[in-house]
DNA sequence: TATGAATGAGTATTCATTCAT
DNA sequence: TATGAATGAATACTCATTCAT
């Protein structure tokens, strides 16, 4: 019985199964011995990848917003500010019907972050940087500085709110119409 | 011989106590002995008045989004929306300043939503009441009835999303300016 | 059911049930667990008492050291310091015959003194008493100051090098009598 | 292709490595990931030269009480007790000076005897060899069989505990002028 | 109404040991 | 001979909940 798995396969796939895991029960009710059985591993496999749930939950965090962010600064110059945002938002919105319950261990990221400096430093400089990235292109389309660091602010709030409502609804909306239609009016 | 019954005075103490404790350490995190030393009471005691440690969540989040919507409710009419909302954000952010950690709560709210289905149900019946309540608003302004509705929505999930983004930056922008602005631009 | 129990005498019998469990097992290979059954509790009640296991073994680190301290320390003046140590030595042995494995624990602390620096200090603390207390019994007899030190610290060593042998032996020699026989020669 | 055997080797290597390891952290908080690093081994590696912890525990106790012996047993005869215990002690006493934390593991061992049978046994059958070559040399020095038996086990008694004392006290007094002190006052 | 004392059930973390290579 | 990867079994410590008073 060979073993065919290296180790850097090992840490997506502990990734990914503590984000299902901690999405259905919560960051603190999630336990590590679920985290292992969903990754087909055993607990104290997980200890040999992550120094501790912490680091765990922090490795997740990261690559939870790095995602859409990455999404984000993909998205080819040339076309007006809300072009590009509606691609990425058409892009950004297959993902979440796809995996809705992914959605919510944001909202934990969130809570984690009302009462955990570290936490809430990491999320900051993740908003920090989809600020600047909208406010680049606001700047482009003509529009001043300061003005755009607040529209762009604006914009991030407004999605980040919607996709709550959105989760909280089950889903049940159409949230791709809903954010393009909010968006295109913090834009005007 | 009778006792007075004190249920008036000690289920608001343990309440209070309650949401300063939680919004520290999380609805997990939270320790009910914790609570009970904030309540000035002992742990026993407060199974007296909460049938266990998930009543009393539900009790805190009951009251913590019925505060915000009875504000919005009793905003006085006559005015357009844009100034009946103006209006209330002036009361509930005069509130947030006063009692910024007390926000965080809400997140540990939004977060436990994602998983749990009662509380989803609580919440999603709060933010109807909003958005019933804000389209109603705009329906006397003339907007027609879906676009009311879809507007509403909007303006929720920006001040929700707002709302956090204030809480994780530690207070440090002007919650109403933006708030205001952004506002604005979506009833425009 | 009434709970005939007070906190004061809860801490002797988690101390006895610990020694016991300590004696056999060793200061690391006790699980608390076991203290807890021995001592008739669950091993949630002994948290309410002790801090941590640690507290629970410097507990019993005094205790165990306290009690030949008291002994010696209780012995009648009057005679000389030959006649006194034998008096106390009868009083000690006795002790020891009755609860054997209960010296083994001794060896323990004396273990624990090697790697653990307050241990090792408060060990230290009663062998400087034990030393005073002998010393000056000495010095009553007449011996130099300098003398009387050395000559206490030598009968020390030796009662605790017997000690050991003794228990190594399974109490199958005459403790007694080499203890007293040694003593003896160490005072000549 | 036969590899070279290196056990004679990677055998005292690691038995050196444990003792530091033991030393420091004990019998049971010593890791052998940690003997094994300080072997400068892997962990998996330790097992191909001794079946388990116990093994290397035992192995350890063995060379640990055979040196002392053996130097003891390679005294030159010729002399009297007194003075062949002296040549033996001027040894020994460097040795503890060189590698005093080295002294530590020996309390460990006296521990393990108090709970483990086998260890028991063997630590006894090195004080009885211990107890029969210093009677052999009291019996040349013209002191009958039986007294002999009992001087000899009051001076290990007593060297075993001056040891004690001398570790705990972290090395501060003369162990050499207080050993060969106490060892005259025995044979007197 | 109020509480100090008690506990059952739970969980993160550790580590000796194994094994495929 | 050597090891990196993996795990089963263990254990200290926590806490919501109960109950006798």
């Amino acid at each position: 019985m060979p073993r065919p798995d290296r180790s850097h396969e090992r840490i997506p796939a502990i990734l990914g199964a503590a984000a299902r895991v901690f999405a259905r029960d919560g960051l603190d009710g999630a336990k590590l011995d679920d985290v292992a059985k969903e990754a087909g591993l055993s607990k104290a496999a997980i200890y040999l990848y992550f120094k501790n749930k912490q680091a765990l939950v922090s490795a997740l965090l990261e690559a939870f917003f790095a995602a859409n962010l990455d999404a984000l600064k993909a998205m080819p110059e040339g076309a007006d500010t809300a072009a590009r945002l509606n691609a990425w938002l058409d892009q950004v919105g297959a993902a979440m019907v796809d995996g809705a319950h992914f959605q919510t261990i944001g909202f934990e990221f969130m809570a984690l972050a009302g009462r955990d400096q570290q936490a809430r430093e990491m999320m900051l400089s993740f908003y920090a940087q989809y600020q600047k990235v909208i406010a680049e292109m606001l700047v482009v389309d003509g529009i001043g500085e300061t003005e755009a660091q607040a529209r762009a602010e604006e914009i991030i709030a407004f999605l980040e709110g919607l996709n709550f409502l959105w989760m909280a609804h089950g889903g049940l909306f159409d949230f791709l119409t809903r954010a393009k239609s909010g968006v295109k009016r913090l834009l005007a």
